[in-house]
RNA sequence: UGGGCUGUAGCCAAGCGGUAAGGCACCAGACUUUGACUCUGGCAUGCGCUAGUUCGAAUCUAGCCAGCCCAG
C-alpha cells in the first residue's frame, strides 16, 4: 500500500512540482493549502493548487488557518515592532504553521508524511542517528535558516521533494514539461501578510502602532542629526530613509526604546562578534549542555561563520570567529555543523 | 552704519587656476520566501549675479545681490 504525504500547495511552482515528483516516487499526495489570509491573492493561490491538483488527478484540500497565523505570526510581528525589534514571520510561520498545525493535521488524516517545496535537504544521519536537514546543494536557494524552528519530532515525517532538483531552472523546466501554467510564475517574496512590501504602512494603519517622534543620534558624539517617526521604521544596519545630509553614509547602529531614538553611526560600527540568543531550538539534541564549535549564520543571505556557542541557561552566548554585520535583535541566528547539517537556532536578544 | 564670514544640484558638502568628488533624497533595474544590506544605471554644459585678468576661472580681481555673525 501507498504511503500516503500531505503536501502544501502554495500555487507556485515549486510546490507544484512537488506534486509531480511525490507521485513519481509513489507516495499518494494529498495536496492541500493553507488559507492564512482574506484576500484577493490568497484566492488566487488556492485556485491554481486546485486546478494542478486536478490536473495531476490528486485530491486537494483547503485548511483555515487565519486564527492561528494570526496570532502566531501576525501578532508575534507586531509585538516584537513595538520592542524595537526586527521580526522575521517565515521563521514563526514555518515553526507553527507549515510544520506546526499542518503536521497535526496529517496525523488526522493518517499522513505518514508532510512535504513542502523547500528548498533543504532531509535525510538520515549516522553522525546523529537520526533525520536530519541540511543545507541545500545549490546554496543560494537553500531555505534550512527559516526551518530551525520546527520540533524534533517532526522531522521523521518530513519530506522536501525538491532536494535532488535544486536548481530553479530545472524545476521550471518539469513544470512547463508537465504543462503547469505556473511554470513561469515569478518567485514568491517579501512578507505575504503586507501589501505592496510596505510594512511601516502595515504597522501603522493595521496594526494601530503609535508612533513618537524622537531624536536620531550619532552614536560616537551623542549629537543630534535630525529627526524621526517613531523607532519602528528602521531596523539595524538600514541607510536608507534616514534623511540626514552627512559626509558619509550612516547606518542605524542602535534603537533605543526607552529614549526613543534611533541610533547611527558609520558602517564600521555595525560590527559585532557576540550576540545571544533565546527562543532556542535544538533539531539534533534535546538541548545545548556544553559549548559548541559550529556554523552561524545570522541572516538567511549572510554567510555563516565559525563561531562557538555557550549555554546558559535559558539562552546562548555566540561569539563568532570574525565580526558580522549588523547583528539584529529579533532575527534569527541559525547553526549548522561542519557537514552542513542544521543544528538547530534561536532569536537573537 | 562699520568690521568679519559665507554663497557649488531639492538637502549636506569637497574642490582653492587646468576643464564639477562624495553623501542624503529621488527615479529605473538586479538580488531576496523576513526586515535590512548590497550591486548596476540615471540625477549641475554648470559653481549667487555681472564684468574683468588668463590659452584656460567654481577657483584670481572689481562691483552688485543675498544670508549669517560681531560691533553700534
Amino acid at each position: 500500500m501507498k504511503e500516503k504525504v500531505l503536501l502544501g500547495m502554495s500555487g507556485g511552482v515549486d510546490s507544484s512540482v512537488s506534486a509531480i515528483l511525490l507521485k513519481q516516487m509513489g507516495y499518494e499526495v494529498i495536496g492541500c493549502t493553507m488559507v492564512l489570509l482574506e484576500n484577493e491573492n490568497t484566492y488566487k493561490q488556492l485556485k491554481d493548487a486546485k486546478s494542478i491538483c486536478e490536473k495531476l488527478n490528486i485530491p486537494h484540500y483547503t485548511f483555515q488557518y487565519k486564527e492561528i497565523f494570526n496570532c502566531k505570526v501576525i501578532n508575534n510581528f507586531i509585538s516584537q515592532y513595538k520592542e524595537a525589534k526586527t521580526p522575521n514571520p517565515c521563521v514563526e510561520c514555518n515553526k507553527y504553521l507549515k510544520f506546526g498545525v499542518f503536521f497535526d493535521k496529517a496525523q488526522e488524516l493518517g499522513c505518514k508524511y508532510i512535504a513542502t517545496g523547500h528548498y533543504a535537504r532531509i535525510e538520515e544521519s549516522s553522525k546523529y542517528n537520526q533525520k536530519v536537514i541540511k543545507k541545500s546543494k545549490e546554496e543560494k536557494k537553500d531555505q534550512t535558516y527559516f526551518l530551525y524552528g520546527i520540533k524534533r519530532e517532526v522531522l521523521n515525517h518530513i519530506i522536501f521533494p525538491l532536494q535532488d532538483y535544486e536548481s530553479k531552472d530545472l524545476v521550471r523546466k518539469i513544470a512547463s514539461k508537465y504543462n503547469l501554467e505556473v511554470a513561469t510564475k515569478k518567485d514568491s517574496q517579501e512578507i505575504c501578510f503586507i501589501e505592496n512590501n510596505d510594512y511601516k504602512t502595515f504597522l501603522k494603519k493595521e496594526a494601530n502602532i503609535k508612533q513618537k517622534k524622537g531624536n536620531i543620534i550619532l552614536a560616537k558624539t551623542r549629537e543630534i542629526l535630525g529627526t524621526h517617526d517613531g523607532f519602528i521604521n528602521y531596523t539595524i544596519g538600514q541607510r536608507k530613509g534616514l534623511g540626514i545630509a552627512y559626509k558619509n553614509p550612516l547606518y542605524v547602529i542602535g534603537l533605543n526604546k526607552e529614549k526613543n531614538e534611533v541610533i547611527v553611526g558609520k558602517e564600521e560600527e555595525l560590527y559585532s562578534k557576540t550576540l545571544t540568543a533565546n527562543m532556542l531550538n535544538w533539531l539534533v539534541f534535546e538541548g545545548l549542555k556544553e559549548p559548541i564549535k559550529c556554523y552561524a549564520k545570522i541572516r538567511n543571505r549572510a554567510i555563516e561563520a565559525k563561531a562557538i556557542v555557550y549555554p546558559y541557561e535559558d539562552y546562548v552566548k555566540v561569539e563568532f570567529s570574525e565580526p558580522q554585520r549588523a547583528i539584529t535583535k529579533g532575527q534569527s541566528v541559525v547553526f549548522y555543523d561542519e557537514d552542513k547539517i542544521l543544528l538547530g537556532g534561536g532569536i537573537i536578544m
